[in-house]
DNA sequence: CTGCTTGCAAAGGCTTTGCAGAACA
DNA sequence: TGTTCTGCAAAGCCTTTGCAAGCAG
């Protein structure tokens, strides 16, 4: 999926995920998708309401990000118990993260691989293999 | 690291790790070593409390919990916003998560092979690499 | 019209905090 | 005896919910 540019294209990509474009969407869709990137909904909620003339209440904003991950425009990342991010980077990868720092940083999924990987259990499919690396400072 | 199997293991295993054995910290211990096993803060909660003579408060089993975090007795897992299970399996491992059924199990970290692991930013080393594998119903 | 969405405020659930008393070394 | 730990209750934080008004098709 490339990142839309246009009204237009935020449009398409709400539609093609069966998503109506409704104005608050759009707002928090165009925040989302202006580049990759990891928000928490806190972030998402100051971000929309910096915008000229836009405007989201916090309700709205959960209920919609909510949703976007239901439908699989983004994905929620877990990282640890007081940080959920919604990320907006839309082909498979892994994340880095910093222990210290916080920071969180994207590895594509075809950069590594994994070898092993085991017959899930009786009446089940593999969903996804999420891989988190922590790193510290080396000191 | 084995698992304890009488009071005076127990007690040894918290001073390795730096952790001084209060009668509470003990309680929590056992609950949590009596096998490998994924717990929330409630469940141990409860635990303790069905135990024959033994009381601990809430706020303590938050404590204990962030303390053996920190020492490295257990480790946290984080499998979703709503989710967060103090694992007391003491071995590398990883995780096998069901997506329909919340079920938790484990994987040993030496049944997979990671191939390709990214040099870490600068200054930084790996401190650890999770894998959580999503499953869900075949159908 | 008719159903979906939104915003507000309140409720909820889980976790942390402050502080006084208790336990420990 | 000095320090650390515990328990209680309150506070905090983030997220969800209920409901009435608004919007879209």
């Amino acid at each position: 999926m490339s990142y839309p540019q246009t009204n237009a294209e935020l449009i398409q990509m709400l539609h093609e995920h069966d998503v109506k474009p409704t104005q608050q969407r759009m707002q928090i869709a165009a925040v989302l998708f202006a580049r990759p990137q990891h928000l928490s909904a806190d972030q998402v909620l100051d971000l929309v309401n910096k915008m000229e003339g836009a405007y989201v209440s916090k309700a709205t904003v959960y209920n919609t990000l909510g949703l976007f991950t239901r439908k699989g425009l983004i994905r929620e990342v877990i990282i640890n118990s007081t940080k959920v991010f919604y990320d907006s980077t839309t082909h498979p990868h892994h994340h880095i993260y910093n222990v210290d720092t916080g920071m969180l940083m994207d590895l594509d999924a075809d950069e590594i691989n994994i070898e092993g990987l085991p017959t899930p259990p009786a009446g089940t499919r593999i969903d996804g293999v999420e891989v988190v690396i922590r790193v510290r400072p080396a000191n």
